[in-house]
DNA sequence: GATGAATGAGTCTTCATTCAT
DNA sequence: CATGAATGAAGACTCATTCAT
């Protein structure tokens, strides 16, 4: 949509972008306070109010970009989802072994939550599955089974592990505050529990440079995230 | 309510036994109806009318026991867990290696979760943190580390990967129909993830005879519940 | 009422004797309640529970004496009256004097007030006219203008005056603590806007070794009270 | 809301301007209904659907504006108080002799009441004190008290003479039809019982040209009452 | 009669949604 | 398109009254 609109409105009068341009920033404006409101609340509790406060627009501007809280989770959803491929799933094009692509996955994305405490209380507490996200680790988790990288035998098992214990891991920070060493046993015990060889696991639960610093927050400002707003 | 009038009101015990009895059935009955409802529609969706239509009971009647949805959730929450203690913790009693415990009770609770379909999404969908269940687990795994018999070195990491592991498996068994061998392998995956012995962690996983068949509904009808009903 | 049940229960079997008897009781330990509660609450905030409790009694008990508040309200109002009447009007029918009667009256009435705290609340918060006493009221004030004791000209004017004047003193009692000589002065003036000779007027206001010091509680305890029950 | 933002938004003062007149009027609408339902039902019986009803506004529409009964009454208080206050206190103002101000305080305020039902009914149901004209009285009688114009001791037997004679003058208003010189007799009596000189109690009482007959309805309609709307 | 659990009509209150400006 | 007042349906809660024991 983004796309064939921008198309449209090339060479259009100048009134038009610049209502275009507005339009786009408002809705960016609605989903970044979205993100957080959602954060926060859960995806129940949060009232039309909560949104329109946050974002600072009259009550009835929200209907204008979203006609219900509903669709404005599954809009924050995909922006978020959007915005982690970029940020994670781009990181492990490099790699190739899939125990690899786990290990720096897991690393990443804990690492992720300690930064960025919004994106962590969204994803514990709204728990939506990300369909990219399951598809990348399910096809690492199968290859590394294949390529008897683990030693799991019920590829379900493996996700449901990986799966489970990161998200717990994530409420603890949430919560707690936790040691600087508790991502890395965590990504250490994940491995492990795949059935990982031990020397292995150990070395990949270990941080390493690769692992990329250049993390902001989850939605960047208007100005970068034509790309995250759909 | 002066002492002549006690004495001459004959029966007057036996009235109020009755309604005492009356009101401790219909508080069982508004029990029972909750967990379903909560288990249905998770911890904040639910309306009174839910509670009341599930129980059979009036508008009014409800709030002649609860005042609150919330204090109806925290009442058949810890219900369930004195109903918990009673279905396994028992069982661990007999037991004394610290490994051994945590095997059965992951096994137990996992079996418990595959036959008590509503008790399962109870737990999934509220996430109430249980206590009692929380202290015998974290006991048992400082007692396993100590020992020696798993390698893991913070004990938070190990809790987190026990309970995310299985709350996930939880949910997985609400939504998709496992293979019966699903909840050996997630508990073999958590032993191992805890750094049990690798022979060790695939016996322990094995059903054995000892898991005691004895497992009904959740909450037991009135007449056997004296103890659960609070 | 209570007539001819007394004469209908004579001679009956001393099973019929007792129960009427604990119905009476029972009947004027709500009726005394009510007094209360109407006079701490009002005539429109008390709900059944207020009552039952200050009664002590079930719930239903109270339906087989009053089908509604208003009807207690009713009954307490009756019953206060008929008790005032005991009080006060017995010590006018002394005195013959219309001005010393009216001047007897009001000094007697706040006096009334200032010893028995939840009768003046009950009369001020519930404000129901008596008409017996508005009656008598009446009837002096017609016959001091006629024998030129007072000068107002119009009974209503001075009937207002009076009341007026006695109710706002009382409600002043409700809430401030006044000064010994408060209501002396008020029955001064009330006296003086009647158009009572000066002289007159202050030293009818003056208490008297007259003034019956005989008084209790507005209903008296069960035993003593099988008049005022109605 | 950003600078930019509001100097793009064109008429963006006039919505808001429009929106805020709307607002007032609503506000002002509820008011002077509530004043009429609260002079018909009195402080408690009244439930929101009786302002509902009155302003022809729908059920929502009152909790923008008023939380609660108790809050809609005491907005009223405080809005009759002020146009009250636009009303009498004004006339006052000419006046410095303590006595002629009583004089003419009572007598406005008699005329007023007879003249406005509304009003009248709803000082007499509601009862709550106002603080202004309180003061006012309290002061006015003290400086009387003080320049020997009044003969009473007792600040407070004044007072409770005062507005005690005067509210039960009002509550037979509201029930009775008097006769034309009423009003009169009850201002002659106040000022007799407050120990005022009686030929100038008798002159004072009279109705006189200066009693200015610029009264209308308590709350003026919109276009008149911004000193009022509170 | 006394008891108190159960009832449901009557109210209160919130909040998503509409719509005139 | 932005605004925010108005709306009313959905849900929460109270409490007078009934009735089986």
């Amino acid at each position: 949509m983004a796309q064939d609109e921008r198309a449209r409105n090339t060479g259009k009068d100048h009134r038009t972008r610049v209502a275009h341009d507005r339009r786009e920033r408002t809705k960016a404006r609605i989903l970044e306070s979205a993100l957080v409101v959602f954060a926060e609340k859960g995806p129940d509790a949060p009232r039309i109010d909560d949104f329109i406060r946050a974002a600072g627009i009259a009550r009835g501007t929200f209907y204008n970009y979203y006609r219900s809280t509903e669709e404005l989770l599954e809009a924050t959803s995909h922006a978020l989802e959007d915005a982690l491929i970029e940020s994670i799933s781009i990181e492990l094009k490099r790699l190739e072994n899939p125990l690899e692509r786990l290990a720096t996955g897991i690393r990443l994305w804990l690492r992720k939550a300690q930064e960025d405490a919004v994106w962590c209380r969204f994803i514990v507490r709204v728990r939506r599955r990300a369909l990219g996200v399951e598809q990348e680790l399910g096809n690492d988790l199968r290859n590394a089974m294949r390529a008897g990288l683990i030693r799991t035998v019920d590829a379900k098992v493996a996700r449901d592990l990986v799966v489970g214990t990161i998200l717990e891991a994530m409420n603890r920070m949430i919560n707690d505050r936790v040691a600087p060493s508790y991502t890395q046993h965590v990504a250490h015990s994940i491995l492990l529990g795949l059935g990982a060889d031990r020397r292995r696991a150990k070395t990949l639960a270990e941080p390493t440079v690769r692992d990329n610093p250049r993390s902001g927050p989850v939605l960047a400002k208007p100005s970068g995230c034509e790309g995250t707003s759909r």
